[in-house]
DNA sequence: TTGTGTTTTATTGCCTCC
DNA sequence: GGAGGCAATAAAACACAA
């Protein structure tokens, strides 16, 4: 019994997890670096079958043994078992133990071993759809810039083409230019001349997704390309959304992040937010 | 056969909840 | 305070290359 009073395997031993000697004496965990190799080399599955359990003749021709591997049977079953519910309710386990020939301790550490297993594959998952995420907000991010340049090219060479027929003599409509590009260049294209965002984005003038200045963009400030909430309300960072599998207590095949967020690419891409990036859903 | 890496079973200690 | 969950870990069992 350990300090809060669980009784584990080896103290006192239970019934199925008795590790035996050829006499039938229990090994308790203390004596396991005793037991040599040889004596290991005849197996039997871990519990077969709870009439086996009570079978003394069984275990007298076994030598003793370590730690024995459930057989496949058992293994599928409660792996159904895991599939339906991943959490052990008292019933449940007290069940399964007995159809299953095993303790209900060794129930509960298998459930408790499988969880921690699915953990980590969920992680994994988890990570590499993160990690793509990323890629494909970079690749998208490196667009954007590469559009911005060849805008700012456009205004330089209309702005060039404007001084130009300002020294020519010619009245220039809205006329209110800076010498200089300097600021929004917002002056410099006033009045007819001014474009409004979304019809630039409607016109051939490039598959440019920039967008109204009140719209969010995406900014290289050095910092991570993850937004945060304060600039992208609608986003969220990874992380933010982790949940533990305790949340929701099942395994229902769903990441680690299950339904916090989604890429708004798979939402048919929200409005204001560029490809890639994770929303609420 | 042996060395080595991986997987599985089990234990320990700590934490949370009731 | 007891029950049960989890992370960390030990150690046996297994897989596999050399």
């Amino acid at each position: 019994m350990d300090s809060s009073g669980r009784l584990f395997f080896s103290s006192p031993p239970c019934q199925g997890n008795m590790l035996f000697l050829g006499s039938g004496d229990p090994v308790f965990r203390g004596a396991r670096s005793v037991i040599s190799m040889e004596e290991n080399s005849k197996r039997r599955p871990f519990f077969s079958s709870p009439e086996e359990l009570f079978d003394e003749e069984y275990y007298d021709e076994q030598l003793p043994e370590k730690k024995r591997r459930l057989t496949p049977e058992q293994v599928h079953l409660l792996e159904k078992s895991f599939e339906t519910e991943n959490k052990l309710e008292p019933e449940r386990k007290t069940e399964l133990a007995k159809k299953l020939g095993l303790q209900p301790r060794q129930v509960a550490v298998w459930f408790q071993n499988r969880r921690a297993r699915w953990k980590t594959k969920q992680l994994e998952r988890d990570y590499d759809q993160l990690k793509s995420s990323y890629d494909s907000l970079l690749s998208n991010y490196d667009a954007v810039v590469k559009d911005n340049d060849r805008l700012k090219t456009e205004v330089l060479s209309l702005t060039e083409k404007l001084q130009a027929k300002k020294v020519a003599g010619e009245p220039v409509l809205g006329q209110k230019l800076e010498p200089t590009m300097t600021g929004e260049m917002n002056d410099a294209l006033a009045a007819p001349f001014h474009v409004k965002v979304e019809d630039r984005l409607s016109t051939g003038s490039g598959e440019s997704a920039v967008v109204d200045e009140d719209c969010r963009q995406l900014v290289d400030s050095g910092d991570s390309y993850f937004p945060n909430d304060d600039h992208y309300p609608g986003c969220v960072a990874p992380g933010d959304g982790v949940q533990s599998e305790e949340d929701d207590g099942s395994d229902d095949g769903q990441n680690y992040f299950p339904t916090v967020f989604e890429s708004a690419e798979q939402q048919n891409q929200v409005e204001g937010v560029p490809m890639g990036w994770w929303v609420w859903s």
